[in-house]
DNA sequence: GCTATATAGTTCAATATTAAACTAATGGAG
DNA sequence: CTCCATTAGTTTAATATTGAACTATATAGC
């Protein structure tokens, strides 16, 4: 059981350093002026469809709020996104990815699939169909488990 | 091929979101004072055998000197670390866990144990074996393609 | 309808992190 | 030995993030 702790334990740490050096990365590759916040909501923005608030972008993120404001400060600043307040509800606002924003997530998007070539090769002889419906099954858990 | 790197991608999707949900509960779970920063410099310290020099650590975790000069400091401020100009380098230092800290950093893995008990009975049945050899894998190879 | 409570978003002070300039010590080439 | 490039660590200004207070709107109970 403790060893199982350990294994599990061992999975969060590899996660861990696997990111950092995923997001050392991923900041080298950006476009001018794309932070990683920024980059992630732009993937949020093309992967999950319908409408958004920023607060249920700061939740899907484990962000506050008040980086969510922050962060769509800067995309809208550039362009990248358009905020208008909620048709319905006035307290309310709605995030959409405009047409420079597409533009700009495609080209960031193949940058880092170039990015990808070697790593690819590497993991050719991996699951990783099996290796990402682990990482789901985990993380749909502890996204659940958020109290 | 473009298939495969999305395959990828989501691989790094999966662990980005993992991660930020892992760090959210580990800063709930941490004793009073110890921030996410200082416990993995902990478990560093207690993972790696031998001396450490801040610069190195600095390398090992993907982080400025800066940063590692900030938490450095407030481990020492806490009594966990001992940190002593090195011997024989006078521009070096060594940073060492004492025994305060060796104990303060038992005590926050056993809480994290505990936490990962409904997790660990959800992946009962995935092999985190395999599971972790592919991340380290993938970890090792990133960490050898840094510049 | 009123009132109390909850929700959406912003603002602000405090903390963490970065990038770059800086100081000090080392080590190698001549 | 001396000079010069390299390495270790600190400092500082700028940016990102947090937590908490605050404003405005919505909703539920009465």
């Amino acid at each position: 059981m403790q060893n199982d702790a350990r294994l599990l334990f061992q999975t969060f740490t590899e996660i861990g350093i696997i990111n950092q050096l995923a997001r050392a990365e991923l900041k080298q590759a950006l476009p001018e002026g794309m932070s990683n916040a920024q980059f992630e909501t732009l993937t949020h923005l093309n992967r999950v469809d319908g409408p958004h608030g920023p607060s249920q972008m700061a939740t899907a993120f484990q962000v506050t709020k008040g980086a969510m404001t922050h962060t769509l400060g800067l995309l809208q600043k550039n362009g990248w996104v358009r905020v208008e307040t909620h048709p319905t509800d006035g307290r309310g606002k709605t995030v959409e990815i405009t047409k420079s924003g597409q533009a700009k997530y495609q080209e960031a998007q193949q940058t880092l699939y170039a990015l990808m070539g070697e790593l690819l090769a590497f993991t050719s002889d991996m699951d990783l169909e099996t290796l990402n419906l682990n990482l789901e099954k985990i993380r749909v858990f502890m996204d659940a488990a958020r109290d």
